[in-house]
DNA sequence: TTAAATTATTTTGTATACAATATCTGTCTT
DNA sequence: AAGACAGATATTGTATACAAAATAATTTAA
């Protein structure tokens, strides 16, 4: 027997899905055709059903209720409320990570941001992107804490915060991160927590402007 | 046509099996019969067959690979995790509930713990866990967060977390409460925060001992 | 030429069907 | 009597079927 193991149809079904709508390949706003996805996706519509269900109560998408299913588009207000998450949970991950973390896993953070110099241009910005990302990722990942991470990997808080790019610049947030990673470097939780929800927490102020301004 | 409305069959179920979860019709560790479920419920397998899925995903249901569900049976670690995500979360909302909350709203805080005297009857100790839980619950519903606000809908973290009892008796916490309502009351926004986040994590101390000692 | 009404088409939501696994039961062997 | 096997039963996972609701296309009426 040759056939692809599939097992799981409904669990490759969420995750090809999901990854759909994270890079794109589903337009947020777009309706969703369930039928048309199945096809796609070459299986019935039973699992995507599934899918499309679970996402739902996950935020991924919005049922509209006699209308159908459309992929969730990200306003500036729900950005503002992920930044709220992000400072609740990064703050209290990094807090635990200073308290249970081995120096050597704690180094880790050290060199994300080690390459960059102010002012960056577009390409390097792309690149602070990403380390950004990855230092925030790190810090969830690293907490040891399987609520936080399952979270964060259902729901994608951290990287869906990314979705309309760097709401603040680099010249402004570089030395945040530096502070931060300072504080871990000292092993001074409570100030690592605080350095972090404050970083967010501005960040959150600047969407709170952007909502009241364009939405 | 006198037939009830169940627009939206799934919706119901799901809300109905988690009932059962929460409230113990379903007991921790049981064994799931989809098909009997079903009859009980008075549906097909389909809409069970979706929130069975999605439940897994949401952690009220564990899949055990080639051999079913079962309902999740919280353990020492597990609560202790959620205290960890409450102290995140819970201390955010506090924070932002005192920025932007009116004396009115704020004052609703007041009355929860204002009828007991230590020490306590078990009568008395049951209504005090039940204060608890609204005064937290209270917290994360009014922060205006609906990130937030849907997460504790969806998992009810804070719920889950009193599946054992009270973790640390009312002699130690209620002064805790009472500090933590004075610092809203004075709107000291990062105090309450870091009361609130003080007050989980030692109740995290205390399931991490379980833990180590018990499982 | 619009607007309203009618019909056809698509898309839902849910039930049922069915093959592939897993679980149980009882019999046989040692 | 304990373990191994075979057959019967139950349970899954997924596809298909189908009625009800929503959308689009067409016709009819003002």
């Amino acid at each position: 027997m040759d056939k692809i193991k599939n097992d799981h149809l409904v669990d490759l079904v969420y995750e090809k899905v999901k990854q759909m709508i994270l890079d794109g390949a589903l337009i947020p706003g777009e309706k969703i055709n369930k039928i048309e996805l199945a096809n796609i996706l070459g299986v019935s519509i039973t699992p995507v059903n599934e899918v499309v269900n679970r996402l739902t109560g996950e935020k991924f998408i919005d049922k509209i209720n006699g209308s159908g299913y459309f992929v969730k588009k990200l306003t500036f207000e729900d950005l503002k409320d992920f930044f709220a998450v992000r400072a609740g949970l990064e703050g209290i991950a990094i807090r635990l990570c200073i308290n249970e973390l081995s120096d050597k896993k704690l180094n880790e953070f050290n060199n994300i941001f080690d390459k960059f110099i102010l002012p960056l241009d577009e390409e390097e910005g792309k690149r602070y992107l990403k380390a950004d990302q990855r230092f925030h990722e790190k810090i969830i990942n690293l907490c040891g804490n399987s609520i936080i991470i399952d979270f964060n990997k259902n729901f994608n808080f951290v990287m869906k915060s990314y979705q309309k790019g760097l709401i603040r610049p680099p010249e402004e947030t570089f030395s945040e991160h530096m502070e931060i990673i300072n504080a871990i470097k000292e092993r001074n939780a409570q100030k690592a927590q605080e350095l972090i929800i404050s970083h967010h927490l501005k960040s959150r102020e600047v969407l709170k402007i952007k909502h009241l301004k364009y939405e």
